[in-house]
DNA sequence: CGTATCTCAGTGGTACTGACATAT
DNA sequence: CATATGTCAGTAACACTGAGATAC
């Protein structure tokens, strides 16, 4: 009798009807970023390592070395997280850590050959990852989709807030 | 002499630049749903809720009473997690469960009238919400954004790893 | 028997806060 | 003095795992 009632477990194609629980883009966006975290940590790790690594190193061979709290800033990762992650970096030898002269407080970041090499693997790690995840779009579609993304992003970062006129 | 140096910090407008660490589209989304779920968690601590309740509230109110796991199921919660959004949605009078007399492993969940008020009062809450998360995009966009997301978790819910014909 | 449901206990990574010492 | 930096300790919500008890 109740034996059936799995069947509409999860609604099907509905994606032209107004469903409110699919359609709310803050949880469509939860569900997809933790499905990418996840895609993304499981594919770093067979190269030991995490997407702040990534992160880090990306910034750095872009915008050269820099103290710790650039780096932060560049990336978005908090300067008490970055610790951590510049600690196991270091660790592996994929970047060098040394005091500021210049400004004692600060340390210069820099990355290894090493760590350029290894940058490059995850690079390319990335991009298979990449094109699993946006498997679906095309390629005008993923361009259309990062832009909106970029859009969203830049608003909110440069104004997290309406201004105080 | 050091004192500039905090100008280059955070890279300028380039999203026509093609700029690794920007345009990682994985990267793009975790912070962009960071950004969100902090945004929606704020302003849905205000009506003493959280993004689960929302989500079960709703999907209670569109799909009819069920199980808990037929609600993790539709909501995307875990059976595990479940159990304790339920406790704090029927200490606050809004479900109702009760044990299912058809299939004794089961609790049947109900939405109560006050728990539709208080749906309601989160959806119009939510809008507002929304409506600060994409504020830079136009309607069209915001709709072409919400259909990529769809299609994005569609293809991964269904399909999370290509499946062995 | 195997499987589904509800529950609880626990893990690991994350975003974020607060505080401190040092230096500018 | 106020502010910036690097560091550490700690919090809360989250995604997820595992196991047990009960019922199918």
């Amino acid at each position: 009798m109740t034996s059936r009632a799995e069947a509409a477990d999860i609604p099907h194609d509905e994606t032209t009807t107004p469903n409110r629980l699919r359609r709310r883009t803050s949880r469509l966006l939860s569900q997809i970023s933790a499905l990418s975290d996840r895609l993304i940590n499981e594919g770093l790790a067979q190269a030991d390592a995490r997407k702040w690594h990534y992160a880090v190193l990306a910034s750095l061979e872009e915008f050269g070395p820099g103290s710790q709290a650039m780096l932060s800033r560049r990336t978005g990762i908090y300067r008490s997280d970055m610790v951590g992650v510049l600690n196991e970096l270091a660790e592996r030898d994929l970047v060098e850590r040394a005091p500021d002269p210049g400004d004692r407080r600060r340390n210069v970041i820099t990355i290894t050959a090493q760590g350029r090499r290894h940058l490059h693997r995850l690079d390319k790690i990335l991009d298979d990852l990449h094109e699993e995840l946006l498997a679906p779009l095309a390629s005008a579609e993923r361009d259309q989709f990062t832009q909106l993304l970029v859009r969203l992003l830049d608003h909110h970062v440069r104004a997290p807030r309406p201004p105080a006129p």
